[in-house]
Parts: C-alpha cells; structure tokens; sequence
DNA sequence: TGTACATGTAATTTATATTTTACATTAAGT
DNA sequence: ACTTAATGTAAAATATAAATTACATGTACA
C-alpha cells in the first residue's frame, strides 16, 4: 500500500511518535504503514489526514494503473 | 464509517451483488459497508473506487467534526 | 399465488491489521 | 566516546475485518 504518509507527516512537522499519540496508534504501525507494509484501516486513514492536515486522495490515492 | 458507496454504486448502475463481484469480495461485505458497519481497509476503498468510478474522498470523506 | 432478484442481518470461522515487547541503526549534540 | 532522539524491524499476542453459511423481507413480474 504505497502512500505519501511519510511526506505528509514530516511536512505537518511531526515525528512518527508524536503522529502516533495523535492518532492513538503505536510508532511501529506508523512505520509500517509509511513503508507500506500494512494495508490500513479506513478509520486509520482518516485519523491519519486530521492529524496532517490532508484529505484521502492526496495521501492514500493509488492510480489504478499502479494498484498491487 | 459513514459513506456514500450506496449512492456511488446504485449511480454506476450495480447491484450489490455485481460491485462484490467486481471487487472480489462478497455481497455481505458490500452491505455491511454501505451500512457503515464495517470500517473497511484502504485496499478494499480503493477498488470499491475503481469500482463506481469515483475517488476515496468523493465516497469515503468525512470531516472530523463529524468523525465517531 | 409463486418465483426470482435485491437486500439486510446473524453466527461462526478465517485472515490479517495492530499491539506489545524488544532490539538494532543512524544522526545530532555533549 | 557517550547519550539521546528518531527510525526500522522482528516475534508473539490480541483485536477485528472479511468470508462463509444461512435465513428473512420486500418488490417485481409471470
């Protein structure tokens, strides 16, 4: 699951552990996910944008093209 | 999770059953989410996205005020 | 009537996201 | 050198999404 969390999050100016206690997840899930290694939930997702100030499609959107 | 997949699927003309088909999940699934019972993965949003052509936060935004 | 389609939903099982605990590496500051 | 912050990652446990099977309802149509 490819995305511009990583981007989004260095661009709001938070560490993985300040996202994670925004979002109320753990840093190694933050890592994970910004290396793509999960498949995140959609309520994740969304916590994850408030957190950043970003919406979906600028941080989760996958062409279909490029999808798996 | 709120969403608008109902409306997005019923506008690309596609029963429930055909939008599970076209994703490869199965009809209960696409109910549960329409519903807003489920809290689906990225992965199943994006191809639920292909799917009724439409992007993730055209079916799946939801401000944070009105988040949970 | 009766049959088929579309949908809602419940119980159980299976797959997998996420947590927890833990250890490693790198870079910055002392 | 030493310490600390930030990050990557692995193994085992837990939580939960999703599948499976099954049954119920309403509607359209013969």
């Amino acid at each position: 699951m490819k995305n511009t969390v990583k981007l989004a999050r260095i661009k709001a100016n938070l560490t993985q552990q300040q996202l994670a206690d925004k979002v109320g997840i753990t840093r190694q899930t933050v890592s994970l996910i910004e290396k793509g290694k999960y498949n995140p939930s959609l309520k994740l997702c969304l916590q994850i944008c408030y957190a950043v100030h970003a919406k979906l499609d600028e941080i989760f959107w996958i062409e279909q093209e490029e999808f798996e």
